[in-house]
DNA sequence: CGGATCGTTGATCAACTTCAACGGTCGTGG
DNA sequence: CCACGACCGTTGAAGTTGATCAACGATCCG
């Protein structure tokens, strides 16, 4: 349960075995079945959650009930509402599971504690939080300078895991596309050009 | 010129007098008149930049030679290319002044050694980063989400002061719109829709 | 004063959406 | 184990939003 986040972890600072045991202390293991919610617009996001097996999916659903995906997350992945989680507001997105999953989840009172007596668990989360800026950063430039169907050969190139696992529509919705725009895009991807 | 940061900082984490002038021997003091630029695209960012007075923009020219903003940086704000900057890749944003500013620069070599020294900076940063993701994330499920009126709305009632400092061709670049449809929508607007 | 910059307005156009219908596949319950 | 419904992707036709192109007036600044 706990070695994918402990590998993931370690890709970005060390820890001690004491450190180990101790930072497993914060965590609560829970299971999601598919369809099932994690979170659900409306709520306080009280989590911040460790994919540790599975796929989950966080979207938006406006006033006219459409989705719009925010993001997927599988193995090795954390997964939150993190608007709601820092400012402790209302959420803005709903969580669910695409496929049965394991998740490691950790509130803020325990993300608050666990940093201050593991420091370096800042430090860790310094640099996902780093890494998700830049790439968050990335992706909404995009959104706003190209047509869709450079967005999604954008997407097709750097993030290829995505769409084999997950299905066109949601894709779509990712990319701020109706399904059928995408699904056109891909023919004329198909018929080159 | 470190009032500014220190103010800022003191905000997330506290630090002693001789945590500051510690801090201070990490950092270049920089001045920028209007127009002159900070990063080109197609050279590596190798600073975070905070903003003690004036206001950035850092912005990104597509292959049709359109302008597309990213953020804009004013007292109090850090301004990167925080992807060039974390993974040493040449940078997709340039980033210049629209105002003559004075900033302080840290370069990645020296936010490493100085979140070593202080670790309490890495948490300052957690916990800045993790705030911008929380904005960022919302603003790109807004953007796919919304129609143009919708987002201008909804960034006047959330910054007022970027439209008040902000160039209207320039907001208009930020929400991903052409400068005449954000003027047509002002129009709208102030006929009462 | 003169040029550059910025916002506005009108007319046309293109990209993408919406609506509707259909065929294939998958999984579940009878 | 089969059948039915739900879900998903596809295709066509029509509609809409926002982009583009062009021209003009106002303001700022040197």
């Amino acid at each position: 349960m706990f070695d994918v986040l402990f590998s993931h972890i370690l890709k970005k600072v060390s820890l001690t075995e004491e450190e180990k045991s101790l930072l497993k202390s914060f965590f609560n293991a829970k299971n999601l079945r598919k369809k099932e919610f994690l979170l659900q617009e409306g709520e306080i996001c009280h989590y911040l959650s460790f994919v540790s097996k599975g796929l989950l999916r966080s979207y938006h659903i406006d006033e006219r009930g459409d989705e719009h995906m925010n993001l997927f997350a599988w193995e090795g992945w954390w997964s939150s509402d993190i608007y709601s989680f820092s400012f402790n507001e209302i959420a803005q997105f709903n969580i669910d599971a695409l496929e049965d999953s394991e998740l490691l989840l950790i509130t803020r009172e325990n993300l608050e504690e666990m940093t201050l007596q593991i420091p370096k668990m800042d430090r860790y989360f310094r640099i996902l939080f780093q890494n998700s800026l830049a790439t968050k950063e990335r992706r909404l430039v995009s959104s706003n300078s190209y047509t869709a169907k450079e967005k999604y050969i954008q997407l097709a190139d750097s993030n290829p895991q995505m769409i084999q696992r997950v299905p066109q529509n949601l894709i779509a919705s990712y990319l701020g596309l109706a399904p059928e725009t995408l699904s056109r895009i891909k023919k004329n991807i198909a018929l080159g050009k």
